[in-house]
DNA sequence: ACCTAAATCAACT
DNA sequence: AGTTGATTTAGGT
């Protein structure tokens, strides 16, 4: 029987509910966060069977995306016009597939609520997790996914991130790379070659960091006074992705002073001026 | 059979 | 484009 690819499922329905597809789409984009309309694209794209009945299935991923907790809404910055924002998964939420069903959750993914009141508040302390809320079965299931969705659709990663919501100052923009296979490895690395026993990085941190990076200014304004920088819980931060950060964006991304026997990364996006 | 996540329909913003 | 509620369907045990 050959190997399931993105195309196998053909007409029939594909084994993955409205949230694994969203999931999907998000981990495919180049920043691990895409707009509604991407979301669509994403999945007609790969499943035929999403060709049709958009109206009503479409309705179901927008009723999706407000309801569930693990899709977080990034509103898009002012000198990034387009329609709609971006979503992108909260980062404690890697773990909703653990029974490696993706069809349904052992449990629907709920912020608590003083997270959530928080993140509405301020946003800008409560888009960082703390440490503690991040279940220890984090990178084991990001890998378990990751191995998955490659397994399943025989997936590419899309090409790289175009310029990020920072004004960058690229001298050099990459390259485009080759088309790669979808693995947390090829996510987290740029050049081809795994580091020895390839711990699995999480991802969830990156966007975690890219989705402050990309607060419109009246978010991380808006009564409080503007932070300058974040210390972000990059626990497990994969010494790859500590270099590609850097590399793509502008702003800092180094050790700060653990702080409670913690690892955290001080995270200063660029000022600008309004 | 039961529990509850996910899908659907739909009104409202 | 996004939010919310009510109701039905169906996955997992």
């Amino acid at each position: 029987m050959p190997r399931p690819t993105r195309e196998s499922y053909g007409e029939q329905k594909p084994p993955y509910s409205y949230i694994s597809l969203t999931a999907m789409a998000i981990w495919n984009s180049a920043e691990k966060m895409c707009t509604l309309a991407e979301i669509y694209k994403f999945i007609m794209d790969n499943f035929p069977y999403y060709r049709k009945n958009t109206q009503r299935w479409q309705n179901s991923l927008r009723h999706n995306l407000s309801f569930n907790d693990c899709f977080i809404k990034i509103p898009r910055r002012p000198d990034r016009p387009g329609k709609g924002a971006y979503w992108t998964l909260h980062p404690s939420a890697m773990n909703m597939f653990e029974n490696g069903s993706f069809l349904r959750r052992r449990k629907r993914f709920k912020i608590p609520r003083d997270e959530k009141d928080a993140m509405e508040a301020g946003l800008v302390q409560g888009g960082a997790p703390r440490q503690e809320e991040l279940p220890p079965g984090v990178p084991r299931d990001l890998g378990h996914i990751a191995h998955e969705l490659s397994h399943h659709m025989g997936y590419l990663v899309s090409p790289p991130p175009p310029p990020p919501a920072v004004a960058l100052t690229p001298a050099s923009a990459p390259a485009p790379p080759k088309r790669q296979a979808f693995t947390i490895e090829n996510l987290a690395t740029s050049d081809a070659r795994p580091d020895p026993p390839a711990p699995v990085v999480p991802t969830s941190m990156y966007s975690a960091a890219l989705s402050l990076a990309t607060l419109p200014p009246p978010l991380y304004s808006s009564g409080l006074p503007r932070p300058t920088h974040y210390d972000l819980p990059l626990a497990a931060l994969h010494p790859a992705l500590a270099k590609a950060v850097p590399a793509a964006h502008p702003f800092d991304l180094q050790p700060s002073p653990p702080t409670e026997g913690e690892h955290t990364f001080r995270f200063s996006p660029p000022m600008r001026t309004l």
